[in-house]
DNA sequence: GTGACTTTGTTCCTGCGTTCACAAGCGGTT
DNA sequence: AACCGCTTGTGAACGCAGGAACAAAGTCAC
């Protein structure tokens, strides 16, 4: 119903992004088309929910038929932005950096880290992903040439909030953290913040509530 | 209100992690009370959300004066089951599983990592965290001797599945999945999916949008 | 002992996301 | 050419999360 792009619901966006990462692999086995209930099934989302998220980008389907694998990629694959490549750069590169930047999944969905940055001696000029490891103090200057306005963080704690202070004066404007610490960002800035211990912890709350459903009444040990 | 167990909502347990987390910050700093205020802007959210959140525990906190930060970090602490560790295995020692398997924070928080396994015979053996690096044939062994409920698969995509059959056949309910597939498991465990990519994506879309918020209407700079 | 201030805990309300159910439309078949 | 089955796209209702405002309660000052 929409023409293209205001309003598309953030949690519909993460949603399209998992289809098209079924369609990708559809598509690579041959098939031509795909129903909505087929599609939902292989994303793990209800068929109707697909269907009101794909209408945001206007009808892309044919009635009775389904969907064209080739086309409804396309067409998601663009409301993504995943058209041109964009420009990222990548701040330390311990255990989790190094996962990062080695991790092919980005290249092909849009994402080309043109910096990787660390402030160990050690590891500055190390090549990982096919890129070296620079020194933090160029960062400013590889922000500003390559206009990369999309930072990951991957550092420890202490430094996350310099990090990104240094990030958003370069003129990145979306970051994405995976240090624990809850980053202050100014306004106009978009921070999404991943916290896998957090991920682990609900999955233990979950395992708890379901040896314990209910203890005795109120009373605490 | 609530007695203490039931019915407390997922996005209120995922906060409950970063309270908890903040807590122990303030606690390592010496503080000994803190208001809901402080708390909030040190977490990042609203504090009458924050205030409703730890309602969901029942009155913890002192009308005039704020709450108590050890006390509080307890409390939650044990809502969340951390009081006990818990013990996990981990399948899948590429990059990122080596940074999970190295990442301090999860001993701290009630996790223990008692089996690393991995199918590469070059990676068995090595100790990563203190702990060796098994082959994926002792894997349903060590689950069922260990008793271990949760289990995080790290693996490539074309196996994960596999790996979340086998361990949900040795009898792990709860599985954190940070392979870009959608699992399926038997009705009674929870799976818990982490994309990468699609936290990239979300953040590439806002600054698509961003740059161009009207297509057609208003005129850009 | 009384008053006033501070902060919590709760309640109401608004908005969003999700799900269910139906109408519209297209292809295949007779 | 007309019918029938299948699938999409949309409209409406339900439930939930988030935010703001208010009442309860405890402490500090005098």
């Amino acid at each position: 119903m929409n023409p293209s792009r205001p309003r598309i619901p953030e949690a519909t966006v993460a949603r399209l992004a998992v289809y098209l990462r079924v369609l990708t692999g559809l598509a690579d086995g041959g098939r031509a088309g795909v129903s909505s209930g087929e599609l939902a099934g292989a994303a793990g989302v209800n068929p109707a929910g697909l269907r009101k998220d794909l209408s945001h980008l206007g009808p892309c389907g044919v009635r009775g038929v389904g969907y064209d694998v080739l086309g409804l990629r396309d067409r998601i694959a663009r409301v993504l932005g995943v058209e041109r490549s964009r420009p990222c750069v990548l701040v330390g590169l311990g255990n989790l950096g190094s996962a990062l930047a080695d991790y092919a999944g980005f290249g092909s969905r849009g994402f080309e880290f043109v910096g990787l940055f660390d402030s160990a001696p050690e590891r500055i000029g190390q090549v990982i992903g096919g890129r070296p490891v620079r020194p933090v103090t160029e960062l400013d200057r590889v922000v500003a040439e390559t206009r990369a306005t999309i930072g990951v963080i991957a550092t420890p704690a202490e430094v996350a909030q310099s990090v990104c202070d240094r990030l958003t004066a370069a003129g990145v404007r979306s970051i994405l953290n995976f240090a624990p610490v809850t980053l202050t960002a100014p306004a106009g800035v978009d921070v999404r913040q991943v916290d896998l211990s957090v991920e682990l912890q609900v999955l233990a709350f979950l395992d708890t509530q379901r040896d314990a459903p209910v203890p005795a009444l109120g009373g605490m040990a």
